[in-house]
DNA sequence: CGTGACCTTGAGTAGCCTCAAGAACTGTGG
DNA sequence: CCACAGTTCTTGAGGCTACTCAAGGTCACG
């Protein structure tokens, strides 16, 4: 299974609302009562307002069911990395449960809606079902394999190549939140794209002109087209 | 708590063997025989030696309790990318949740003694013990943190930093492991450094001689002296 | 229409990589 | 104990990638 955990790795089947699917039958009524009231509740976010603080004691976790956010840390001298963007589907607040503090921001690019969990009640739920402990861990271990992918990438590919990696990515999650594949809408900026990929936002720039003369794309500021998929997992995977 | 979670974090507290510490407590007696046996397993892996390849099915999970490890990715190039350096207390398999597969390959560095956990005795106990399941979920969130410090060292920092960051983690983990803090002793080679930093092994080579130039350090093979650990510190956090 | 944020593009440079040669260490067999 | 081969490490020279700095263009919004 060479690469299968890559970042642009093919859409396998579309992600629905992760927790609910089958826990429901490990419990009694009164559990299922609970896990519904957590599976319904929801919470919307405007763009630029801020989910958690780096620091915050945890109190929540959240699913994301639509929008766009990123999390980032700010460094010691002022300036800011971003860790990751996030989207339908994706768990947030993992980071905190050692500490029981969170270790980053989090902040809305777009309007966002989000369904928040109390880690208490998922703890004791858990302990019901077998199902949900186990989509639990592998919410879990998800994040670890995305990071992990992320040091790959990091420690081992060219600009032009994250740049590439990064566009399918973006595609796929758009495909996964049950949008159209094309156009390509990024809600964020260049510098917070670069910070993201460990490059300046002027080299983003640049390999998304370059992908654009190739023929490979077409940028018109935040709405990208992919003309040319084949070619850019071509780039995304090596020199050539 | 500005970067708490860093990789060079100052030794908190010595890190016990992690599952057992109070989980008994909320398990009845055949429980507690069972947890009890779960802790005394031992496999002795030699020099060399893997633990388990990428592909392979989960089936345990391995706590470090001495010797040091590596665990690493082939990429598609035939190149390899190393993932992690792991020592006592840290718990291996966690990125194979997910999929039931594990990976990466992990081989150990020295000799080495584990401790194997099947993961569905884990999860069992867990259900009766909110202890026990707390520390599985504290230990997942570590190894989110560490590689989300990973992806920040990656990301921004420039090769010294990087060298002396990794430097001041070896020395943490020299002491959490009960041995004395000098000399520092490198169980991995130039080449694993370089591919776990991101930079190529004649980069780290050179780092250690320019260390070993200004004072910092004293280099004799594998084996390291830290002879100016604040200077290290600085080396570590930034130009300067 | 003006202002500020964001994006693109260019020129020059620094840092790290590549390639290469030689030194030091490790282990083996005589 | 020494000679030898293989591996690992160090050091140097040169080149390329991505960064820095800078200027101008575009877009969103009042």
């Amino acid at each position: 299974m060479p690469h299968s955990a890559d970042l642009a790795a093919q859409p396998d089947q579309p992600r629905p609302a992760w927790l609910w699917l089958g826990a429901a039958a490990d419990l009694n009524v009164s559990q299922q009562i609970r896990l519904q009231a957590l599976a319904d509740s929801r919470r919307q976010v405007e763009r630029g307002r801020s989910l958690f603080c780096a620091g915050d004691h945890l109190v929540w976790l959240y699913e994301v069911h639509a929008g766009t956010l990123k999390t980032s840390v700010s460094l010691p001298d002022g300036r800011e990395q971003v860790m990751g963007f996030h989207t339908r589907g994706d768990l947030l607040g993992l980071d905190a449960l050692d500490s029981g503090r969170h270790t980053c921001d989090t902040v809305a690019l777009e309007a966002a809606e989000v369904c928040p969990m109390p880690y208490a009640v998922l703890n004791d739920l858990q302990r019901d079902s077998a199902t949900l402990q186990h989509l639990f861990h592998c919410a879990l271990s998800r994040e670890i394999v995305r990071a992990q992918a992320m040091m790959r990438m990091l420690g081992s590919l060219r600009a032009d190549e994250r740049v590439a990696l990064f566009l399918l990515d973006m595609q796929r999650r758009q495909l996964d939140a049950g949008l159209a594949a094309s156009p390509l809408h990024l809600h964020m900026s260049r510098d917070d794209i670069g910070s993201y990929l460990g490059l300046t936002l002027e080299t983003v720039s640049r390999s998304f002109s370059r992908f654009a003369h190739e023929g490979v794309l077409e940028v018109h500021n935040r709405q990208l087209r992919i003309l040319d998929e084949p070619a850019l997992r071509r780039l995304a995977h090596g020199p050539g």
